[in-house]
DNA sequence: TTTCCCATGTAATCAGTTACATGATTAA
DNA sequence: TTAATCATGTAACTGATTACATGGGAAA
């Protein structure tokens, strides 16, 4: 199998934007992926630079060791449409949240409710910033990649929405004395 | 810090329920909490290992190796109770789908759908499965330990539906050529 | 008697985070 | 000139998977 590791998808999806230095690469990510991808730059300045090595990117400005940015070379484009098209198998789930819910009898008092109210607050604040995108997306000019980035923020705004439903829901049907 | 592994919650959660071996541990895991918890037998054997060294578990028919099911004392329960109360801090999201489905446009034609109808199936069979346990759990006499089962179920179910929507929606606005 | 399931465990490997160390550039 | 931000990188660690090795017991 090797699977490798799917930071160079998320580069090379960033780089074929456009060429970004390592630090800005971690903002662009964090910035528009943020909501469902993540990058920390133990993992991206290794990575950038084995696919320097392989010939996926090159620095825009050699010579230069810092500050230059990185493009995206035929090659890397080649490389991130193969990867892209790999099957993606979902990690297995661990969900934390519902892990302490499901045992929630053992909770403290109370503290169920808290952990529902969090995620109310979390949902609604990731609703409202998922309304200002989406006033953006709308604006911006139809393309396909307008597209596929309305597509993975509507999957946000679905979920969030069923996720506030939810909490909501279940801190109705909690008991008073729990 | 030094957030101490999330298995230790599984697997004290789970003999809070009733002593069993590792093997059945893991069975347990996965048939009832598998939609939203896993563990591998990697992590159960070990851990087991140093939950015993501990004293939060014992081997309910001591002396014999294999196939001895293991206990939870009070010390343990002690602990379950702790470590369930402690903050949980939400790992950082790698969704490999909406990655790929972000650079959509890099996909190969048809590719985008294919990955869309995929998910389509899969949370059908998971409204399928929710169904079933849904029964079940009406059927149970009321109980703490039943609201928060119904409640994770809940989440599973309002997910699952918010996710078909989406998928559905999306394959939709797919563009035909793509 | 062979096959399947129950059962336990370890070693290698992996993807990724965190903490640390360092230096350049820019604006106040 | 000092503080903030931009920028790069490495080492240690961690939580976890995977593959492998082994063997008991039951049933076909």
């Amino acid at each position: 199998m090797s699977r490798r590791p799917q930071t160079e998808i998320a580069i090379l999806g960033a780089l074929s934007i456009g060429p970004m230095t390592g630090y800005e690469l971690r903002a662009a990510i964090t910035d528009v992926l943020g909501d469902f991808w993540h990058e920390s730059f133990g993992q991206i300045y290794p990575t950038l630079a084995t696919l320097e090595e392989s010939g996926s990117v090159r620095r825009a400005t050699p010579g230069r060791t810092s500050g230059s940015r990185f493009e995206i070379t035929s090659a890397g484009r080649a490389v991130l449409r193969e990867r892209l098209a790999e099957p993606h198998t979902a990690p297995p789930p661990r969900n934390a949240l519902l892990l302490r819910l499901f045992f929630g009898s053992e909770l403290p008092p109370g503290r169920a409710a808290e952990l529902l109210r969090a995620e109310i607050d979390r949902a609604t604040t990731a609703l409202g910033r998922f309304a200002a995108i989406r006033a953006e997306v709308v604006a911006e000019p139809e393309s396909e990649a307008r597209t596929f980035r309305s597509l993975t923020l509507s999957y946000g705004e679905h979920h969030a929405r069923a996720h506030l439903t939810w909490a909501r829901e279940a801190l109705a049907a909690l008991p008073q004395d729990v």
